[in-house]
DNA sequence: ACGTCCTGAATGTCAGACATTTAAATGTCT
DNA sequence: AGACATTTAAATGTCTGACATTCAGGACGT
């Protein structure tokens, strides 16, 4: 939590105060800030730096700001959406900015998502398995755009994590499916490849209907050696282009 | 990437739009942004505005500024610490705020963890084992505090999805690991408990060393089922109290 | 009792100024 | 020509004071 070797910036420091008493919980959920005014007085600045404080903290989401009567910055209640929001934002642009390849990120990916099948296999419910046959439905549809196939996709794979009936490990897993999004939609689909994958969604839900966790394994595994092998021949079209 | 349903505020609006640009590829890493002047003029806002958006980017680690002549602000290169220490961030608020069973956190962890150990069994380098007999050594030190034996498990922890020899499934990994630092700093370890769990970390080590996966996934089940009694002493004391 | 207006406190925005930092241009000496 | 000192300009960082906007709650009148 410490940085800033060189010319720590006030507004920085103010935020990273601010972010100290909201993390070690001098200041819980729903607690009131001191007015900019008075911040500004307390940490002896003007209010224009201690807004720039105020905007860091809010661009993380741990407050939210008010306006009118009675307003002022309020510590946030950072939910899992508002969280994964963020979790996938960063996530993206480190895959997009590191020249990661393909390959280790499908691994990395597939890797985790197996993760969740032992207690996917044993909690799955009715309802999340009726979700993942309408996506595959959806998936079907010969005049589906590749963009399109991509987030039928990220949802079918969404309802899998959710099958472990763990909000935490959902958190965790949605967020690292949802940020290999970019990469998959570079791949152009044919509809040859699409059957396939389509053939081994319907395998994982043939898997959880009977709680059989090697065979989710399998055609988890199936999917990234094949995944694996799109991508690397989108990159070999590329190269000689 | 839409919010704002609400009174849009100027500063969060441009703050977006050069989101976007960074996201969307329009603007790479290192490019430099316009000034804030004349970010002013082009947005119609004054500067004052433009500094917190970009402030509220700086915060996200998406840009850096530096100052003096031809600085500015440029689209920072995000690595994987930064972006682990943005996650563990947002991850352990996230686990703070939501009344989550220590329970659930601990079956996420374990779960995700294990996601590691056939990759790890087969990669793992001889570097690795030894720093990870290294945090065993320091964990034996009988009059370590608590804090420091956390600190040292994790460090273990951090060690052992190193081992899997993937960089960004070692940055989730890593970053759910750290996440849970919090809830286990409740934990008072008595001399039995770490005896226990030195005992399993040998084993898991062992078990790298022999590229038994079964038997690492074996002391990783222990050692969740472990921690879990452990954390819900911890709270039947404190119901008592 | 109920709507209307007013008021006060707070955030959002603006304009202009000054301080500080830093690389590059310029000048000066050997 | 080369090394060193100085100036300069462009940019960020900060401060000040002002005004606009929002909004709860109270005062007021009907």
């Amino acid at each position: 939590m410490k940085n800033q070797t060189e010319t720590p910036s006030l507004s920085a420091a103010i935020a990273d105060a601010i972010r100290a008493d909201i993390v070690e919980g001098r200041l819980l959920v729903g607690d009131r800030l001191p007015s900019e005014a008075e911040l500004a007085d307390q940490h002896g600045v003007s209010r224009a730096t201690v807004r720039e404080a105020l905007k860091r903290l809010a661009a993380q989401s741990l407050i939210r700001t008010e306006r009118g009567a009675f307003g002022g910055a309020f510590v946030n209640h950072l939910s899992y959406d508002e969280a994964r929001a963020q979790q996938v934002t960063t996530s993206t642009l480190l895959l997009g900015m590191n020249a990661i390849s393909f390959q280790v990120a499908c691994e990395a990916r597939y890797a985790l998502e197996r993760s969740c099948t032992a207690l996917a296999a044993e909690r799955r419910t009715d309802a999340l398995l009726d979700k993942m046959r309408v996506e595959i439905e959806t998936q079907s549809a010969p005049d589906l755009s590749d963009e399109a196939f991509c987030a039928s996709d990220v949802a079918f794979h969404r309802a899998l994590v959710d099958c472990a009936g763990n909000e935490v490990l959902s958190y965790h897993l949605a967020g690292s499916v949802e940020a290999m999004q970019p990469l998959m939609n570079m791949i152009t689909f044919t509809a040859r490849s699409r059957a396939e994958i389509i053939d081994l969604h319907r395998a994982i839900v043939a898997g959880l209907e009977l709680r059989d966790v090697a065979s989710i394994d399998r055609a988890l595994a199936t999917l990234e050696a094949y995944t694996i092998t799109l991508g690397q021949s989108v990159l070999k079209a590329r190269a000689t282009r």
